[in-house]
DNA sequence: CCGGAAGTTTAGCCTAACCTAAAAAAAGAG
DNA sequence: CTCTTTTTTTAGGTTAGGCTAAACTTCCGG
């Protein structure tokens, strides 16, 4: 039975080698807010358990159990959001830090009861997607509204973000997931995007644009000419 | 904030004290499954933190602050097992072990919703009051079956019992709170105990209805003599 | 390809909670 | 009242998980 200490590391180096590359020592000291030499004794010791492959100096990845544990605490954690937002009327910037300690003492069977009451959801409040009990899970990607070509359209599937503050202001703008929307101007020199979103123009700064994950929409009957490449990569994988 | 351990010890000190006396050193150690020697360690480390008051050789009790934090884990505890059983459908005899390691990371505000969700419950799955978030707080009892005078009707108010096995058992024969008894024979030798309970005659092992509490109803019409001092003490305190 | 900056590991230290075994205090039996 | 048993405390040891500071790699600029 891993410890609350060891389920934290899991969980930042399974976030952290997202691309395939190992997780360096001191972005996992950043992540858990911890020093550079407490982290490789820990990491260290994760190796001993097999739950980590620790190359020296090069940085960490899970091994295949390793990466099944963190795959269930994740699961745990976002079915907990969802649970503390739809059953207990928290509001999505709340849940974070909520589900961050329950994650570590909820049982597997109290999580499955959650997702029975939810009716298996597939997705956190956050957009996130949640992981099945058993078998492989890949974490798919939308672009983000940050790299979206202006005049594109689309819905917005992912909020990439756990600051209540920013969480906050996106819900006023009615930045939710589910949300439809076009991006109508980029303002020059990485300034901020002008996007329609329920009606109203928005205007978001260009870091937060980065965290909002869009599926396009392909536009039906305007410009019916090549936007097929872009639609199509986007409901794919990208990293 | 206290740590996981030092709860589990103020919680232990709480029901150990109920009496007004100390809380001895090997009876925390037993609850606890912990070695004596441990105990007198966290005893002196609690006693600095000002929750308890610790006289060497004579034993524990709590402080006015430890008593208040004892009382927020009971009512965690309590609501937790509430709401297992009442939205999550846990049965009564599976909630204790996960209420037990929730309440340590649950905030008061998440209780405080599962509160409401559940419509302010006055006790838990079985029968023990749960204590409002302030205020003082006593643990009234009633007398339990296996003290009761033969021939005494009364309704199942509480069962003071964890065990999975016992509270099975207890389902099956329908004793559960709320439920209408009458003690019928009292078996010689502290032998097991005759109850009408809905409908259908049962026995009942003396220790299990020793973990019973019971609130006496004056039988109405029947037997209109002395059965009054009985009552009255019924319903009030009787540790 | 050399030297410093940045990143990583090692070494030594700390605390919370546990353990066991021995010493000390309290309680009970004769 | 004394002697033995039980209970409690003390003393010394362990493990997990942290920290800091010094030593070592790796990387990158010139």
């Amino acid at each position: 039975m891993p410890s609350m200490a060891v389920e934290d590391y899991l969980k930042t180096i399974y976030s952290l080698s997202a691309g395939a590359e190992a997780a360096s020592t001191s972005a996992i000291a950043d992540r858990l807010g911890i020093a550079a030499g407490s982290v490789t004794g820990m990491l260290k010791r994760l190796a001993e358990q097999g739950l980590v492959e620790h190359v020296p100096y090069y940085g960490a990845r899970l091994t295949a159990p390793g990466e099944r544990e963190a795959v269930r605490l994740i699961r745990r954690h976002r079915v907990l959001e969802m649970f503390l937002v739809q059953v207990l009327g928290y509001t999505w910037d709340r849940v974070h830090d909520e589900a961050d300690s329950l994650e570590h003492a909820a049982t597997d069977e109290l999580i499955d009861r959650m997702a029975t009451v939810l009716g298996e959801p597939a997705s956190d409040p956050h957009g996130a997607p949640i992981p099945a009990g058993e078998g492989r899970f890949v974490e798919a990607h939308f672009p983000t509204l940050g790299e979206m070509a202006v005049g594109t359209r689309g819905v917005l599937r992912r909020v990439q973000d756990e600051d209540p503050e920013a969480l906050r202001y996106l819900a006023e703008l009615e930045l939710v997931p589910g949300t439809e929307l076009e991006l109508l101007e980029r303002a020059p020199f990485n300034g901020p995007l002008k996007v329609q979103v329920g009606g109203r123009e928005r205007f978001v700064g260009l870091e937060l644009a980065r965290s909002l994950e869009v599926e396009a929409v392909d536009p039906v009957a305007r410009r019916p000419k090549k936007n097929k490449a872009k639609t199509s990569a986007g409901a794919t994988k990208h990293v």
